[in-house]
DNA sequence: TTTAAAAGTAAACAAACGTTTACTTATTTT
DNA sequence: AAAATAAGTAAACGTTTGTTTACTTTTAAA
């Protein structure tokens, strides 16, 4: 039998992130990506059931399993507090400044009712996304080191402010002058930390 | 001649924000929206140009001005920080979990190309939205009372965390323990107050 | 009371949509 | 070398899309 063409996969998921960034999730179609892909859209469907399930596998397996590699490089949950939220940081946003796709796709997760029911639902039944985080943050409240919060107030604490960073860092990158390096980003980190230890 | 029926006006208005949240955006058609709100698809194209314009009009002038009365409302720039700062995430959680069509508008202005677009022009060209915000901040990093960092920096430090609350406010609301409350806000602000607080 | 004109409707337009049908190509196994 | 079969294509399916055309209704002003 005939091998697939691991390049044409690729370049269905690439293509795909490429549209979402540039044009939106809401002008992203079947035909459209086919036809920027280079290959025919009954292609598209031997590997994904239909648009949704492409939506769902891409923001799932694609984008947010390599976003929780990346973060995850060189963290230990048993590291210091601020040593730890330092390269948790860090990873999120070199990784984020550099895979712009990526990182809108992480957006409309949180706007879609599709890609946020999906993504509660596998962090619901398969085991958490981020599970050292979860354990770093544990441990640390368990110490009585940082505040006593549910789990999920901490996460937004401590990591909605780097996204919301990075975000900036898109909006200002056509402007003369680049607000958001990597300083920005310690300082701010710092000031988090500052905040949530008791 | 014959006067516009503002009851029509306010149907397409608040139908839109409808299917935006329980659809997405992805999911809004004019077609839809019309036979939804009971109107020809005609009666949309006399108040707006066409879909985006409906899109950009909805967001800035529908959604962000409401949001940002309700934000403003009671507040002060010339309010002691802590005050100020309760203030604002008080108002932010009460509105925003009040009025859920809004908030996922919102959401999608952060991943959505063309209102992400429309918010940095109007935030160019007509002056700030949340002015007095800015003066707020301002006048305290002046003062010497907070850290020392482009205004960007310090909203995206201070308010990314109450609206990412407010999100998993709705994610939670279906579970039997609610654990966003107005108590786990305050102590929330309590902690980002203490980081930005010099 | 007629008239001007915007508001509004029903139905239709071409284009694009998600998806499938019918078929060809390429490769492994026999 | 033949048979089996998944990968892949081109073209089309019926539906829905954003938008418009042709027309009717409703009101304020003349």
């Amino acid at each position: 039998m005939r091998p697939k063409n691991l390049a044409k996969e690729e370049a269905i998921r690439s293509i795909a992130l490429q549209i979402i960034s540039e044009e939106g999730l809401e002008n992203l179609s079947m035909q459209k990506l086919a036809k920027a892909a280079n290959i025919s859209p009954r292609t598209i469907y031997i590997k994904y059931e239909n648009k949704e399930d492409l939506l769902i596998k891409l923001f799932i397996e694609e984008v947010l399993g390599n976003y929780e590699k990346a973060i995850l490089e060189n963290f230990d949950p048993k590291m210091a507090f601020a040593d730890g939220m330092k390269r948790l940081w860090l990873n999120t946003f070199h990784y984020l400044k550099n895979n712009k796709p990526a990182f809108s796709l992480i957006r409309y997760g949180k706007s879609s009712p599709l890609l946020n029911k999906a993504f509660q639902e596998k962090n619901i039944q398969q085991g958490a996304f981020f599970a050292p985080i979860h354990t770093f943050l544990k441990t640390n409240v368990r110490a009585g080191l940082i505040a006593d919060l549910p789990h999920d107030v901490l996460r937004a604490l401590i990591f909605s402010p780097i996204q919301d960073l990075v975000a900036e860092y898109f909006d200002h990158l056509d402007r003369p002058l680049q607000i958001i390096t990597e300083e920005v980003i310690l300082t701010s980190c710092e000031i988090v930390i500052k905040g949530i230890l008791k």
